[in-house]
DNA sequence: GTCTATATCCGGATAGAC
DNA sequence: GTCTATCCGGATATAGAC
């Protein structure tokens, strides 16, 4: 039994991350399960054993997706304003070069309309920024940081931070290169990190 | 002959526009041309009478709103440096608010690998960023505006101008809106150009 | 649990009548 | 130029042997 739930575990990571490719490069519906398997070295039925059907791969590939997400916005209560939010930056733009495939598979289904996150984006995120910015405010209430609409500042991080990793393709033609280097990786991080408290104000 | 034209130009406009609905919504490879024809109230061999195959009806497309964008590029010369970026600025706000799919369709294409518009970010974007990236820094050389990496500059500009157009869903859904009124289009555009202003240090 | 073979359907493309 | 009927490859999904 211990056994076999660890084949299960590494057969459904392997299918994951298999999925995750292939969605990226060809959306949810451009994408078939044959891709999939073959990437993955299974067969088609194994995937539909796993997983039911395709659409069920795909929810369980955007909650893989969602905890990790999840999990960053949770880290930010202690500290200074700017010190908490520049540590958020931070993270963000690390957390988004370290998954760009998973960036960019929640970028997509923004911007197709979110037909399988309506809820999560109505719900849950919803909810965190509506305490995210009760929090800000009360900084600025405080006086301890400029005054500014909260909301409008986790759009800019949200729209700052991503852009590097999502529209990576033109960011790399225009700046003539092929891919990002660890350097460059620091230079944008510091470059958006800046950027963002030059806006606050700090 | 010239009213035959008139019905082909009236046709090839309605069968991009229903495209345009459907690309956006499903992605190149979700997309059917039986659901575009549908949407254009003609039958499917129409579409390919007018337009070859499926690959031929999304170039058009594309290029269709490339010739959009690069008409906008090229109006930024005379003036004061801050005249000029705001400006551009505002327009690129105005537009993308103006023709959401075709933003949404570019973002979609950059996404996934630019695929089929490759050869536009390394050609005719590439030459555009350098030249405007000369002129910025001849206006940081002749001290008319504080010092700032000119690339880094144009990705703030497209990062922050275009994101709450193709994220809409996502932005609508933290501010409890369905759509964006006019007033609040202004208070966006507002935030968007103070907010480089701010950090280019005006 | 795993894989082969297959049923069923849908999409792109075209032939050919009008 | 326009539309109906059709071909055919490919996709999802499953049945059933192992």
């Amino acid at each position: 039994m211990a056994k076999l739930s660890r084949i299960r575990t590494q057969n459904t990571e392997n299918i994951l991350a298999a999925a995750e490719q292939e969605f990226v490069l060809h959306g949810f519906k451009g994408t078939s399960m044959q891709s999939i398997a073959d990437r993955a070295g299974l067969p088609k039925a194994n995937i539909h054993y796993y997983f039911g059907n395709k659409e069920g791969l795909y929810r369980s590939l955007l909650e893989h997706i969602l905890e990790k997400w999840m999990k960053l916005l949770d880290g930010l209560t202690e500290g200074e304003p700017k010190d908490i939010l520049e540590h958020y930056i931070r993270s963000k733009v690390r957390l988004s070069f370290s998954e760009p495939n998973a960036s960019k598979i929640f970028a997509m289904e923004i911007i197709q309309g979110a037909p399988f996150l309506k809820d999560y984006l109505e719900g849950p995120l919803l909810a965190w920024v509506k305490e995210k910015s009760d929090l800000i405010n009360s900084w600025i209430w405080q006086k301890k940081m400029p005054e500014i609409d909260p909301v409008q500042l986790i759009i800019t991080i949200w729209a700052n931070t991503q852009h590097y990793v999502d529209f990576s393709v033109q960011v790399l033609a225009i700046t003539t290169q092929t891919s990002y280097s660890e350097a460059q990786q620091k230079r944008i991080e510091d470059f958006v990190a800046s950027s963002i408290l030059k806006i606050i104000g700090f």
